[in-house]
DNA sequence: AACATACTTGACTATTTTAGTCAAGTATCG
DNA sequence: CGATACTTGACTAAAATAGTCAAGTATGTT
């Protein structure tokens, strides 16, 4: 398991965004600079983001990408979904040689772990914010925190 | 992110085993037709699992492979990583153009969210033991479900 | 000893996913 | 009207995943 290279430049990107909000757009080029991220794979990100309602463009010169709504009310969780489809590929019913239903289903030890899992990480996506992600400073997160402090020994 | 087939295939073969424990050692090609797994798939697998020191290897007629200790006591993240190599790969310094060190480094509200991931996903894979997942149930894995219901909203 | 069973090793291949590129557009501003 | 900048969709290269294969070595049984 990994972050992927569009999942990490994504949030690059729409933090940086983040930054200048209610301020003037920001160029995909602008931003391919600033966040060392090819400038065609930056629009590529920046249209998904766009098609998923986070951001805004704005054609012509002095265009670019705006969020669409504050920081506050964009989540990790929503740019994920945006730039991959999901956060957490559901593997019921794909390593089982041929047929359809889950392998171990009825009687099944593993896949609650993995369907838990799943939705740990997308809770803990969704709880953080892009305000989060501008506070700019190691272990701002709070929350996140907090929930690491309760898993049980 | 997702379930890779090795992990599901191996969390499958050693949960098995772990319902013999005690009892006679079973075979790779047994384990392969009882789990739908490609015989030199299984082989590849355990082997890993034996480096790990997780199972333990008979040769000859009668061999097989068997758990090196009780269900009780092997984790999933135990089994995780012997598959795998490691759970969850470090991004910092990944994806930054060249330079060694993390692009948003200093000032940086985005790379621990990606740390504080991996920890909890680590922290979950390494509370559940097989014991838990020989149980059968679905819901089964009481400390998940708590940590589950604990995360802030 | 011979033979069958079954693990061991390491390299090899095919498929899929990821990461990024490219070209030919369309809309807007000055 | 021309420069700026988003839009679309297809394309390619590299890496990871998912297996496969062949040639072993060790052990138990007859």
């Amino acid at each position: 398991m990994k972050i992927t290279s569009s999942t990490e430049y994504a949030t690059r990107l729409i933090v940086n965004l983040g930054r200048t909000f209610g301020a003037a757009a920001v160029s995909t080029e602008k931003l391919s600079e600033s966040e060392n991220v090819p400038a065609d794979y930056v629009n590529q990100l920046l249209l998904r983001l766009k098609r998923a309602g986070l951001v805004q463009s704005h054609r012509g010169s002095g265009g670019g990408y705006s969020l669409s709504r504050s920081p506050e009310k964009i989540t990790l969780g929503e740019v994920l979904r945006a730039v991959e489809g999901t956060i957490f590929e559901d593997v019921c019913g794909k390593y089982n040689d041929g047929r359809k239903d889950c392998h171990h289903q009825g009687h099944c030890g593993i896949s609650p772990v993995w369907q838990k899992l799943a939705a740990l990480i997308e809770q803990y996506f969704d709880s953080i914010t892009l305000a989060h992600l501008m506070e700019e400073k190691a272990g701002s997160c709070g929350k996140v925190e907090a929930m690491l402090g309760r898993i049980p020994q």
